[in-house]
RNA sequence: CGAGGUAUGGCUCAGCCCGGCUAGAGCACCUGCUUUGGGAGCAGGGGGUCGCAGGUUCGAAUCCUGCUACCUCGACCA
């Protein structure tokens, strides 16, 4: 049927498309790779900024707003900052009907720039720590869009931040990540894990990259979001130094943080069902839907003032409602869209219920259906929000789970990539030649190195060398 | 960028192989009436220079060439 999404088992990569387009989240533009979000997908992207702004404002960072154009010879200052960003950055060469002097690229990400405005800015310790944010779109020149995960264009916050020793900037670097972690569990309902990135998956121009990394409900795992302590690579590049305390001039050390656009995406195939869409209620552009059943004009009047005085009570405790009194649909229609669209909870009140004094509940997650009260539904409903996120955790925690295998041996671990995929933890010897012939052989990754990861006495899986780290491979997005 | 596939009304597609009257269907849309508790029914109606450009031909949705976009798989990546 045309009305349905296709079904995960299906195709994965269709059922993911039919939800972003029948669900109304995002189109694509008429250039290649480029996004057009819609209002429903806008406002999840709305939720998200505003959750996020909160936590970045909470632990003392500030908003700012850096041009978009960026000199081409900035971005060639840090050597491997450029190497690794040049083969997908767009170039302007011409401006005002002439061909520019230098060529401006537009920006890929923001260092250059920033750290260009940061040596005007820094002189004694006294200006560090320097906490910056800004909410900004970036181009990347992507050779395989996909709405959401990968596009032309994303809008995106990313932290620079400046700091005067080593430790403090090590510190926020992480204390950044925990703030991803935390907000991704609580807010997006997504299970991460969080540890350190390898050689080869490292940001250009980083030391050490951190990231929070999901999994999705095909197994293969999503960078969800990073967190990088830079170093004085970029004070170096850029020649920003501070005087301390002994009166000396110091290199300034740098971190930089990021998530994006995908973890829209990110929420769409961690939670998402045959049915759709399932949002999280702590992003969902309407939390609860009303669908008001009735037939004659009296009957209209009866169950739209019941359904006008619980949702006003709702509204008062911030709750985000739909009431969905289009004459010109069937409710059966109803149900079905709002479901596909992922709304957490849908109330059905008719004629019958309200002689009854009760309502129709739905949950979308699970299915359920239930009869409640009316005199106490604003108040059940309120609750049950909170239980719905919860659920929604606890059941991504348990996927990621049954869809992890730890393994010992090669042959082993080759076995469960192809029969199940998912997470496979395994030993690793910490060398780059190792990770780049699994990747040859497999296709995997290592995703990330977890905190806490020990490997005494334990071996490489690939190797048999001396193992340094237990890591987790996947599939990656 | 490499391999394969697709492009016909808003959507899903048929027609193409083997060129030939006015280009079809289902869904969606509009109007009217009847309906409304899991994607309503009947009747009437509107909408397409067949992705773009060029070529072959008396004649092209159909054959040929180029381009563009999208999909799947690779390399690259938040």
């Amino acid at each position: 049927m045309a009305k349905g999404v296709t079904k995960q088992s299906v195709d994965f990569s269709k059922w993911y498309n039919d939800v972003v387009k029948l669900a109304q989240l995002a189109d694509h533009g008429p250039v290649k790779g480029t996004m057009v979000m819609r209002p429903y997908g806008y406002a999840i992207w709305e939720l998200i900024q505003k959750e996020l702004d909160q936590r970045f404002k909470a632990t003392g960072h500030v908003n700012a707003y850096f041009p978009t154009f960026i000199p081409q010879s900035f971005l060639e200052k840090e050597a491997e900052h450029v190497e690794g960003f040049a083969p997908e950055v767009a170039v302007v060469t011409h401006g005002g009907g002439k061909k520019l002097e230098e060529p401006l690229i537009v920006r890929p990400t923001s260092e250059t720039i920033i750290w260009h405005m940061y040596k005007k800015w820094i002189s004694s310790y006294r200006d560090l720590p320097l906490l910056i944010n800004q909410w900004a779109n970036v181009f990347r020149w992507e050779m395989r869009p996909r709405l959401f995960i990968r596009t032309t264009e994303f809008l995106w916050q990313e932290g620079h931040t400046a700091h005067a020793t080593a430790e403090e900037a090590q510190e926020e670097t992480l204390k950044m990540l925990e703030v991803y972690r935390e907000f991704s569990e609580n807010v997006l309902g997504m299970p991460v894990i969080v540890g350190q990135k390898s050689e080869n998956e490292k940001f250009a121009g980083a030391v050490n990259t951190y990231s929070i990394e999901a999994m999705m409900r095909d197994g293969k795992a999503l960078q969800a979001g990073t967190s990088h302590y830079l170093g004085q690579n970029f004070a170096k590049a850029f020649d920003v130094t501070f005087q301390n305390t002994d009166n000396n001039p110091e290199f300034v050390y740098a971190t930089s943080w990021g998530v994006s656009t995908r973890l829209i995406g990110a929420v769409i195939m961690t939670h998402g069902d045959d049915k759709g869409l399932i949002l999280p209620p702590n992003i969902a552009p309407f939390q609860i839907v009303f669908v008001p059943i009735f037939k004659t004009e009296d009957e209209k009047i009866l169950v739209m003032s019941k359904v006008d005085d619980i949702s006003t009570a709702l509204l008062k405790k911030n709750v985000r409602v739909k009431i969905d009194d289009d004459e010109t649909k069937s409710p059966g229609f109803k149900f079905n869209e709002w479901e596909m669209r992922g709304v957490p909870m849908r109330v059905e009140i008719g004629h019958r219920d309200i002689s009854e004094n009760h309502a129709k509940v739905v949950t979308r997650h699970n299915g359920v259906k239930e009869f409640i009260s009316l005199d106490n539904l604003a108040s059940m409903l309120f609750d049950k929000l909170t239980t719905i996120q919860n659920e929604l955790f606890e059941r991504a925690v348990l996927y990621r789970e049954e869809n992890t295998s730890t393994v010992e041996t090669w042959e082993e671990f080759k076995q469960v990539l192809n029969d199940k995929g998912g997470f496979i933890k395994a030993y690793w010897d910490g060398s780059r030649e190792t990770e780049n012939k699994i990747k040859e052989e497999t296709k995997a990754t290592i995703r990330i190195i977890p905190f806490n990861s020990k490997a005494t006495e334990r071996t490489c899986v690939y190797s048999g060398q001396p193992a340094q780290y237990e890591v987790i491979f996947a599939k990656a997005y």
